[in-house]
DNA sequence: CCCCAGTCCTGCGGGC
DNA sequence: TGCCCGCAGGACTGGG
C-alpha cells in the first residue's frame, strides 16, 4: 500500500527522466477493467508528445511528472499501483506506458494489480482545484510540530483515524499511522482533543522518524509482495515494523504485549496495550524513544 | 464538523 | 479438489 516512504521512493527511482522528451503514451489494455485515465488516453497522448521532463516531484502519496507546457502527469498508486522504468511483475496489469528519447530511461510504466489507481494530465489549474491546499494537508516530512498541533487539535476523532485524512496532512497512511502512534507511545484509540503538548510533540518526532527511516529502506514490502521501487525491488522497512502486522508478536519496544490489532474506521490498526495507554496508569517505560528534534 | 457504509477493483486464503 | 466468500484499504461520495 503505498504510502509516503512508498511513493517517494518511486519519485526517486525516475529522477532519470528529468530532461527527456516524451514521444508516445499508451494506455495499456489486457481484458480487465480499464483505470481511470484522464483525459482520455488519446487526448491525453496528443498533449505529452513533444513536451520535456522538467521535474519528479510527490505530493501526498501521488507522483508528479512536470512537463514544459507547465501541465502535471499525476500518478496515483493508491492500493497497488507502481511506477516503474522496466520489467513489471507481470504482463497482463500493465495500464500506462510513457515513451522518452534523450535520456537513459526510455520509459515510465504505470503497473497496478487491482486498478484502483488513476493516470492523470492536470494543468496548473486543475492542480489547484484537484490537489490543492483545500484537498491536501502539509505533506508530512514538511509539516511543524505546532501546525500539526493546531491542525487538530481540536478534533474528538481518534488520532490514528485523524492521521489518515490527507486533508490535514499529507502522505501517511494506514500502515505508518500505527506505526509513528506506537513510537511516539500514543494509543490510537486517543481523541486528539485530549492529546497533551507533550504528546503532540512526541507525536510530530515520531512521524518524522517512522517516515525518514523508511524511506531510507525505500518503503515495506508487505508478505503480498505488490510494492517494488522503480527497478521492480523490494523495500525492506517491514523488517523494522514494530506493530503493523504483527498482532500477537511481543512488543519490540517493552518486551510484553502482545501486540494487539482492532479495527478503527474500517481499518486495522495495530498497538501495545502496556507502551500505548488510552488512561490510567503510566506507559510502561520505552527502552528507546524517538531522537528529539534538532 | 464528524462518522458510517458503500463503491471501486483483483488476488488470496480460509472454510466447507 | 474446487468453489465461494470475505478481506485487504486509499480516496471518494452520500446520508445521517
Amino acid at each position: 500500500m503505498p504510502e509516503l516512504p512508498e511513493v517517494e521512493t518511486m519519485r526517486r527511482g525516475i529522477l532519470g527522466v528529468v530532461g527527456g522528451r516524451v514521444t508516445g503514451a499508451q494506455a495499456v489494455t489486457c481484458g480487465l477493467k480499464p483505470i481511470r485515465i484522464s483525459p482520455r488516453p488519446v487526448t491525453l497522448c496528443r498533449r505529452v508528445v513533444g513536451r520535456r521532463i522538467v521535474a519528479v516531484e510527490r505530493l501526498g502519496k501521488r507522483v508528479l511528472i512536470r512537463l514544459d507546457c507547465d501541465a502535471v502527469l499525476v500518478f496515483e498508486p493508491r492500493m497497488t499501483g507502481l511506477v516503474l522504468l522496466a520489467d513489471p511483475p507481470d504482463a497482463e496489469h500493465l495500464r500506462f506506458r510513457l515513451q522518452l528519447a534523450g535520456v537513459a530511461p526510455r520509459q515510465v510504466l504505470f503497473w497496478d494489480r487491482r486498478g484502483l489507481g488513476s493516470v492523470r494530465l492536470l494543468s496548473p489549474r486543475q492542480l489547484q482545484t484537484e490537489l490543492g491546499p483545500n484537498k491536501l494537508g502539509p505533506d508530512a516530512l514538511e509539516i511543524t510540530a505546532d501546525d500539526l498541533r493546531g491542525r487538530l487539535r481540536t478534533s474528538r476523532r481518534a488520532v490514528k483515524v485523524a492521521l489518515l485524512d490527507q486533508r490535514a496532512v499529507a502522505g501517511i497512511g494506514n500502515l505508518y499511522a500505527s506505526e509513528m502512534l506506537h513510537m511516539a507511545g500514543i494509543h490510537p484509540a486517543k481523541r486528539c482533543d485530549r492529546l497533551t503538548g507533550s504528546e503532540w510533540q512526541r507525536l510530530h518526532a515520531a512521524l518524522r522518524h517512522v517516515l525518514s527511516e523508511a524511506i531510507r529502506y525505500e518503503g515495506s514490502t508487505l508478505a503480498d509482495g505488490t510494492y517494488r521501487n522503480a527497478l521492480n525491488a523490494p523495500g525492506s522497512y517491514q523488517n523494522q515494523h514494530r506493530v503493523y502486522d504483527r498482532a500477537a508478536a511481543s512488543c519490540p519496544t517493552c518486551g510484553a504485549g502482545p501486540i494487539r490489532r482492532m479495527v478503527q474506521a474500517q481499518r486495522a490498526t495495530f498497538f501495545c496495550p502496556d507502551c500505548q495507554r488510552l488512561r490510567g496508569g503510566k506507559n510502561r517505560r520505552r527502552k528507546a524513544g524517538p531522537p528529539s528534534q534538532p
